[in-house]
DNA sequence: ATTAGCACTCGCGAGTGTGGAGTGCTAGGT
DNA sequence: ACCTAGCACTCCACACTCGCGAGTGCTAAT
């Protein structure tokens, strides 16, 4: 930690690298930065404040006759001027508008969605065709308070039981019956069980549902069945899914060029836990994890822009995007932020 | 077509190297193929064997002083023998049995998964871990033969439709209302949809409705806000997904060490309407597409091994695997026939 | 018809040389 | 005190050669 603060040149110069790294995918000599950036000095000085800040962590150079390359840190730095400079701001210095043209696309492709999945799978699908990048979306996390049940017969043998939760998401089961019941009956375990939650406000425990399987004798078998799916389905919506998609185009980047580097991020966007770990811990805010940053090591060549969307206010699930580091930050960063807005919208509308 | 018969000994020589090309990777010289398959004639002999395949299409040759490779077509020789063999008799010749441990494994995954989706995850995961291919199912392509249907009231503003399809499946839609509407009505309006549905045998199709929608004035909002789901419903009931695991495990084998080869398929897999093309003609059994007989061009160099799933008999999705066209396909067929099967099975208790 | 022997071809990896890119340093200028 | 031009130095990337080894196809012998 030489210097926090980095003086008005290097900090020029740093951003050009930055700039220019993002844009060539090569590391960046000092003659490149002198051509397109009007920074006023000569290459040799550059070159002087290239060596200051390779000392300072910020920069890296592959070998002795190559021009610098970022590191995590000078993007982490870069990213966190952003964001502050945003916030700063009503028309941020470092920002990046999104054109009307992308805005309109993204709300064209999720307007009208009205089964949650396919609203998810279409977000991430805009999102890996406009980012060019691997885009993940997590299942909405489901509030666990149930508000009512029905029960609506299929056959003599099984009825459908309709889960309807705060927030009015709902979900269904089918249940085996182990003895034919009548809709009459069905329509009586239904309204029981109904009242019995609003009675505990919704707050479903595995003990207390024994209580009330104990109280009503009268529909014994069916009760017990009705209670065996609520306790699987409180426990399954605990759990979150991810949509997945684009992820070959992880394999256009010239970072990922060699399959040896390319395999492990590939693997770790198959493996649930890893997104779980990856994505989830996401502030409502966009969150950006650089490199080394990531929880997992698989990822440490990549970064991940994520933003949470949320459903009547409350932020349910997140998306976003797994790219190299060397990433336009701005523009993915203004994407993520857009369609997780836009996806909020569409989902609290629908549901 | 130089000669559809091969004669004993060149067969012989094509399943020797067919077989040690699959362990191996690389080219296959005649040396090889004397010491490890005893055919009782020298590497000369072998050698003029092979020249005489390789004209005839069956073999390739990379380069003057390299061995050979099995092209598309003597996979494809291969195969057809390999499942006519399994239809002649019960204990096949080259046939492939599941070790008792695999069996009891799939099971074990599959068992008690009651939504389908999850079975279908479940699925591909492990078929994905089990052949180290990226592993394909379509979601089950529902009956478009609606039995009946319920209104669920959510909110003053909500209610739920819940769409019971034919063979038991449901489906569920949130209806937003113009009007408040009691729970009486919402009973009233379900019970006379339901029961004009039975009336047309299930046959749901646009005029029709439109017709329904004239008949009954009392209810006119509330019943157009159905039709306009019903009908939505109907024709998502026709589009599928796919749920793809494994994609990364492509990247294990060395033909696609080659970000340029690998690339291709990953975009391929990636498009939910590729998928459609390469997997959903599959016939009720086992089907394998070899190299160039995939319909998109992208999958030359890989084959697919795909089965059809049932529920209650009728072929509903398709699980299958994309591997490169050197693949154990006597492992990899029973796999997924075998996979197919416990799916069905899984499925058909369940629903 | 099969086989041993052999000449021939071709790919591959190691080793080498060279051009060029980009730096770091230093001496001199403002 | 800071900047800059000039220059020596380092090291990579690429091309080129060379020789080896692999595996074949042919031929002559059995």
């Amino acid at each position: 930690m030489l210097a926090h603060e980095l003086d008005a040149r290097k900090e020029q110069i740093l951003w050009a690298v930055i700039r220019e790294y993002v844009a060539r995918a090569e590391p960046v000599p000092s003659e490149v930065v002198f051509q397109k950036y009007p920074l006023g000095v000569s290459p040799a000085t550059i070159r002087s404040g290239m060596h200051a800040l390779t000392e300072m962590g910020y920069l890296h150079q592959p070998h002795t006759s190559a021009g610098r390359v970022p590191t995590d840190r000078a993007y982490r730095l870069y990213v966190d001027r952003l964001l502050a400079a945003e916030r700063g701001s009503a028309s941020p210095e470092g920002g990046w508008r999104l054109s009307p043209a992308e805005r309109d696309r993204i709300r064209r492709r999720l307007v009208a969605r009205e089964v949650p999945e396919e609203a998810l799978e279409e977000a991430v699908q805009t999102l890996a065709s406009l980012t060019e990048y691997p885009s993940v979306a997590s299942t909405p996390r489901g509030s666990r308070r149930l508000r009512h049940v029905h029960l609506v017969p299929l056959a003599e043998d099984r009825a459908l039981l309709v889960l309807v939760a705060e927030g009015g998401a709902a979900e269904q089961r089918v249940l085996r019956l182990e003895r034919p019941a009548s809709a009459e009956e069905l329509e009586e375990v239904s309204r029981l069980v109904s009242r019995w939650l609003e009675a505990v406000a919704g707050q479903v425990q595995g003990e207390s549902l024994e209580r009330l399987a104990a109280q009503a004798r009268s529909h014994r078998e069916l009760l017990a069945s009705v209670v065996a799916q609520l306790r699987r389905a409180t426990a399954a919506r605990g759990s979150v899914r991810f949509f997945v998609e684009g992820v070959a185009n992880i394999l256009k980047q010239p970072e990922f060029q060699d399959v040896r580097r390319a395999r492990p991020v590939l693997a770790a966007l198959d493996r649930q836990e890893v997104l779980r770990d990856v994505l989830l811990p996401a502030p409502p805010e966009v969150h950006v994890r650089i490199g080394r940053e990531n929880p997992v090591d698989d990822m440490r060549d990549c970064s991940v822009v994520a933003a949470a969307y949320r459903v009547g206010g409350r932020a349910v699930g997140v998306v976003g995007v797994v790219g190299p580091t060397r990433m336009p930050y701005a523009r993915t960063i203004a994407l993520v932020r857009y369609l997780a807005q836009t996806l909020s919208e569409t989902l609290s509308r629908a549901d």
